[in-house]
Order: C-alpha cells, then sequence, then structure tokens
DNA sequence: TCAACAGTTTAGAATAGTTATAATGTAGTT
DNA sequence: AACTACATTATAACTATTCTAAACTGTTGA
C-alpha cells in the first residue's frame, strides 16, 4: 500500500522519469495488499475501464517492459500465445487452472524445498520453479 | 526406430491417414533414439533442408497439433514467442538454458519426488513440473 | 475396379500479440 | 525560459500462428 509520494522516489531512485502513465500504472500494480498475474491486455482494459484514463497501448508495453527490466515484474510463460506479469517477483511456484487460464502462488511451505542432483557444467542455477496444472475433479476433464 | 510400416499403423489406429507428409514427418520426430524438442520452424527447416522435401508451413502445423492431439506430442511454454514441442510425451521436468534458449530433459531421478501440500478445492491435479533455468556460470551473466 | 466421399494438403490471406517508428510532448537541469 | 534527454503516442510493421477455400488423395464399398 504504497503512496504516490513513494512511487515517485520509488521510479527515480531507478532512473525514471515519473510520468503520469507510469504513477497511475504503479498505483494499479503495486498498491495493493496482495500480488497478482495480470496480461498486458488485462492491463490496459482496466486502465481504460474501470480508471477512464487513456493510456496509450505502447506505453502500457513501455512501462510493463520497463518495470520488469527494473526488477519490479516477473515475466511467466503458461501459454504460448500470450504473456503473463506476476507482482510477485520472487522465486515461487504456481497453480495454473486449465479450467480458467488462472495463475495462482503457491506458498513456499506447500511445496518441500525442491533438491536438484543434477547440474549441468558451466552453468549455475538460477531459479527452480514449480508449474502444477490442475483442472475440473468431475468427469468432463479435457 | 520405427518402420514406416509401423508409423502406417500407428497413424491409421489413431484416425490418421497416413499421408507422404505425415509420414516423412513421423520419420523425422519419431526416428530416433533419444526424444528431443523442437520448435515448428526448426521442424520445417529440417525437412526443407536437410531432408530436401516440400511440405507447406501450413502441413507442418497441421500434423503438429494433430500429433499432439493424439497424445504423440506435448507442448511446452517457456517462452511467449515460440512453442516449444517434445516427443518425449511423459510428465518430466525441464532445465531451460538461458544463454543458448535449449530445453534439456531432467531425469526422474535427478530431482526428489515432489510433495504438493495444498491442493485447490474441486481440481484435480494433472501434472507437476520442475523448470530449472540455468546460465552462464562466470561474470557476464545477463 | 473405380466412383464417391471424407479427410488432407496447400498457398495465401487473415489474425493477434507485440515491437518499431518518428513525431510530439514533458521532466529535469541550467 | 530554454535546452535536452527521456517519454508518450498513433500508427505501421513484424511474426508466429490460424483460417480459408480450392485442389488433391486415401479409403471404402458397390
Ligand atoms: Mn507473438
Ligand atoms: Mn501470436
Ligand atoms: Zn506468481
Ligand atoms: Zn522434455
Amino acid at each position: 500500500m504504497l503512496k504516490n509520494v513513494e512511487f515517485v522516489d520509488k521510479l527515480r531512485s531507478s532512473g525514471l522519469r515519473p510520468t503520469k502513465q507510469r504513477l497511475k500504472i504503479c498505483e494499479v500494480l503495486f498498491n495493493r495488499d496482495k500480488t497478482f498475474h495480470f496480461t498486458i491486455n488485462d492491463l490496459a482494459k482496466n486502465i481504460s475501464e474501470k480508471l477512464n484514463e487513456k493510456i496509450s497501448l505502447a506505453t502500457v508495453y513501455n512501462t510493463v517492459h520497463a518495470f520488469k527490466a527494473k526488477g519490479y515484474l516477473k515475466e511467466i510463460s503458461i501459454n504460448s500465445d500470450r504473456s503473463y506479469f506476476d507482482t510477485n517477483t520472487k522465486i515461487h511456484h504456481h497453480f495454473f487452472d486449465e479450467d480458467t487460464n488462472e495463475l495462482i502462488d503457491c506458498d513456499d511451505d506447500d511445496i518441500e524445498k525442491i533438491n536438484v542432483k543434477k547440474n549441468i557444467t558451466g552453468k549455475k542455477i538460477n531459479s527452480v520453479e514449480v508449474l502444477i496444472k490442475v483442472a475440473s475433479d468431475n468427469q468432463n476433464q479435457k
């Protein structure tokens, strides 16, 4: 739950000018209790419909990429036809609901620490993340 | 290492007509010792360059999707801008080399069995897969 | 054997998410 | 206020993928 002034600082301290558009996007993304997942389309719709603001789609893309580059967002690929972004930038696991296409964060203590026994020579491990695909329990699971 | 006749049977038994194009694609994909990962583009290039055959790109897409629907291929999303396919259709884990964009299968016994303690009500778990991102060990890791 | 039909291939058009362009606008600095 | 670098914008371009509809082919059964 940050205030506008804090976003201004945050942006400036990472070398990004605190423009109206970026501050508005900060509000939408970071002025919340919980982290969440979104697509660029979700975000653009959210801004134009609910907030009645006009931010160019190009700016939404630019901003999301800038925030990702600064480590304020993380990109997640579950489905090749659209990119998901995550305001939770830590390494963490997900449930993916195949019925609704919804991503759900998995608490660290919901999965025991993963022990990777193999390693690739000359390479270091940057992340180990689990994806758990779930779907409706009843008969008609596609 | 299947022979042509076996592919004919395999296709027919899954309700797919054994056409020249499908048989050629079967050869490329399944006539090997090891499973592997590819993109549609890789596959199309492979066919046109190395095998000097002319299969329409639309047919390559159609066939890969048909094979996926029949369970002969699995789609993997690591990167939102292109889809990877896997001739290993079992549930399994991957290393992803961020330097080369290469996917590497992880043997089952390289990772201890994953214990998921949480579950989503009304949903059943279809798969639990781990993605391990690796990159060059030295100074310049982007 | 062969006509008929459903399934398949194909080139090319269409689509959709994303990125590039280049003109206009704005924040920060002097 | 003037300058400059950075940012926004509309729109064009790009690219992976899907769609279309016409031509072709495998299969069936008379
Ligand atoms: Mn794309
Ligand atoms: Mn696309
Ligand atoms: Zn998440
Ligand atoms: Zn694999």
